[in-house]
DNA sequence: CGGTCAGTTGATGGAGTTCAAACATTGTGG
DNA sequence: CCACAATGTTTGAACTCCATCAACTGACCG
């Protein structure tokens, strides 16, 4: 079965799908290294194995959004482009799966059953995004923060949960400057909210806490 | 042929695909009135023939963020959930047609190339709505007004555009406060970047004035 | 021990929100 | 036709949150 493992991208995990693929190659990549680059030919796509990547688009005046986190056993560079419109680049050492695009095109046009369960996917994706979109705009640094925590606790599966990335990259993704995000980070430890006994190894505390003001994300 | 029509949504067009589709239904729907609304069984899309309608997802705290608008010959509310995820208004009197959902369905199974034109469809909706969230952050009230403008110039295909929906509903779609589009605007006129010699009939006159600092729009 | 890099903390300024009031436009009912 | 209300637009003034600039800390490494 086809399954989004979050909201904030399309994905899939390997049953079900991706192993019905022929011979997908084992690719390591280092810390910091890309994926695959804006503008590359969409030739594969990937799933993570282990590590985190992060989904990168540059904008003028050197700006840097990101766009989505991929934890292990999410899908990422699936498009039906044929260049990559974002960046992906690994932020801690990692493992992935490849997979030629082209066999997937094959498969959906052989097995419609398949081609729905992708349809399904990407329009979940779709809304994940406008829901990120809402996200946002209008909401202060804190609600944006506290959603950020609560959804990596929901996609670690547990209340304790280790960060893979830095603070600028969380500020990149929610839209803040890197500052803001540490500034409320150590507000979110004083209050009670959150503990950080080790850096980036983050306990919820307080959930009902984080949860106040987020009523429609 | 599927094609999108714009870069902030899924659409496409009556030739090649809707037209398919067996007893649609005429549908008017009134200014102000809902064509669907959250919650509600993901039934029927619809194309809009005529008038304007937008699209709306509801925040606490009261505020509205409208993920996109859509002009004749869009496509909306095609879903893969159950329920619609956003409401849909209309903006001024218009006309849609009416399609079932299940029709649809049993076309993707049956015709693999619709299933797959429809999949491509998404996906260039997902990168779309990708855009619009990188536009949202970092981006000055001037920059996202200016976007704005030329995508509504582009969507009519003319310089010369009338904007159905109010001040209101733009600060909505891009984030800011109305009071902060109005200023914009007369920014924009006074530096004889636009024209507005009747309210909500606007003409760009400098174009590249709008377009600095649009690069990775 | 210097050097680098990520994170924290402080001070300052500015873009945009918020509150408020005037103005414009449209529609309604007498 | 006018008066009046309702709604949308513009403009002003004060404030606020966050970005920016800058300095300092701590960790890691040669």
């Amino acid at each position: 079965m086809l399954q989004a493992t979050s909201d904030a991208q399309y994905r899939f995990h390997a049953q079900g799908v991706v192993h019905r693929f022929p011979s997908p190659e084992r690719i390591k990549v280092r810390a910091g290294e890309p994926v695959f680059e804006e503008g590359e030919s969409a030739e594969y796509f990937y799933k993570l194995v282990s590590g985190c990547v992060r989904l990168v688009k540059w904008v003028a005046s050197g700006h840097r959004q990101i766009c989505d986190f991929y934890l292990p056993g999410d899908l990422l560079g699936f498009s039906n482009a044929d260049e990559h419109e974002f960046s992906a680049e690994a932020i801690e050492d990692g493992v992935l799966m490849r997979y030629r695009r082209r066999d997937a095109d094959r498969l959906m046009k052989a097995d419609p059953a398949f081609a729905c369960e992708l349809q399904t996917l990407t329009a979940q994706g779709l809304s994940s995004a406008y829901a990120h979109m809402v996200r946002l705009c209008h909401r202060s640094a804190r609600d944006r923060l506290s959603w950020f925590l609560l959804d990596m606790a929901r996609r670690s599966g547990s209340e304790w949960f280790t960060l893979p990335m830095s603070r600028v990259d969380v500020a990149d993704y929610l839209g803040l400057a890197h500052e803001t995000v540490s500034r409320v980070f150590t507000q979110l430890k004083k209050h009670g909210v959150i503990a950080e006994p080790k850096l980036n190894h983050v306990r919820i505390v307080n959930r009902g806490a984080l949860e106040d003001g987020l009523l429609a994300a």
